[in-house]
DNA sequence: GCTAAATGTTGAT
DNA sequence: TCAACCTTTAGCT
């Protein structure tokens, strides 16, 4: 369940571990045969992300594209790889043999010597040329987490809009990578209020939320979770963190507000739920 | 064991 | 604007 965090580390735990070896590709679950067959007995060359979709380059110049969706996931396991996903196995769940029996409907299963990865439920996978990978990546908006992301392009978007900010964040073709959490938290943190129209943002204000979106985004990556909380930050060291404390607003309608203590509200907009506090966020 | 919800996108109405 | 799609898992019983 990825926000553009997830897909930057997934990426970058391919390009460690994956990158440079030949791979033996299957579909386990039997609905990407003939992709599978595409890509098996290749190499792979590299991994990038780009917002919440994953490029892999392979040998013979073909590209993986990956877009998890909802609840699209990668299962690894080998060599210490099991730690690259947020949640940690129980201990009956030990895998003895490597590698191990697919695990529930796995559309896609990349296979080394020592690793495996293995992907479920993504909402898009598929081959593509060189010339079709540039085309979906010009489809994508500024990914703040890449080094040629430039805030002034979205921003231009925003000032021309009179729709409101809380979808317009969510517009992959404007920003890349915000998901619904972030989207809740970003606004909670500038103290803004959802439904007001991208127009009215200012550019001062833009450049500091593009700021605190990068800096939220790069700690997603190193964490593998979205903490956004003060309380988050002190626990860091302390350690024990529940789940209450760990965002402003995000999954807590009807739950007090951090800040000011009133009810946390919740309205279903563009089919998504959007979680705000009306007394926090009045700018 | 079952149900509902989930950090998303697409295509039809 | 809404339903379809795809799968896992948290939270119940």
């Amino acid at each position: 369940m990825p926000e553009g965090h997830t897909v930057h580390r997934l990426a970058q735990a391919f390009n460690d571990q994956f990158a440079g070896k030949h791979m033996d590709a299957s579909s386990p679950q039997g609905r990407f045969v003939d992709g599978a067959a595409l890509l098996d007995g290749h190499k792979l060359v590299r991994a990038e992300a780009h917002g919440k979709q994953m490029f892999m380059l392979f040998s013979g110049a073909i590209w993986l594209r990956v877009h998890l969706g909802l609840y699209g996931m990668w299962r690894f396991a080998g060599d210490g790889l099991e730690k690259i996903g947020r949640r940690r196995r129980g201990p009956a769940e030990q895998e003895q043999t490597f590698p191990p029996e697919p695990r529930g409907a796995v559309r896609l299963r990349l296979l080394t010597g020592l690793h495996v990865a293995d992907l479920s439920g993504p909402t898009a996978c598929e081959v593509l040329s060189t010339s079709e990978k540039s085309l979906a990546m010009q489809r994508l908006g500024e990914d703040p987490l890449r080094k040629d992301s430039d805030p002034d392009k979205a921003f231009s978007k925003f000032h021309a809009s009179r729709t409101s900010i809380a979808l317009l964040l969510m517009r992959q073709d404007i920003v890349a990578g915000i998901g619904n959490i972030y989207r809740a938290e970003l606004l909670f943190r500038a103290r803004l209020e959802p439904h007001q129209p991208g127009r009215a943002i200012t550019e001062p204000v833009w450049q500091a939320m593009w700021v605190d979106l990068s800096k939220l985004l790069k700690d997603g990556v190193k964490t593998g979770r979205i903490l956004t909380t003060e309380k988050a930050d002190r626990s860091r060291q302390s350690g024990a963190l529940r789940r209450d404390d760990m965002n402003y607003v995000a999954h807590r309608a009807g739950r007090p507000c951090h800040i000011c203590g009133n009810d946390v509200l919740s309205e279903a907009l563009g089919g998504r739920t959007l979680y705000w506090c009306a007394t926090c966020q009045i700018g």
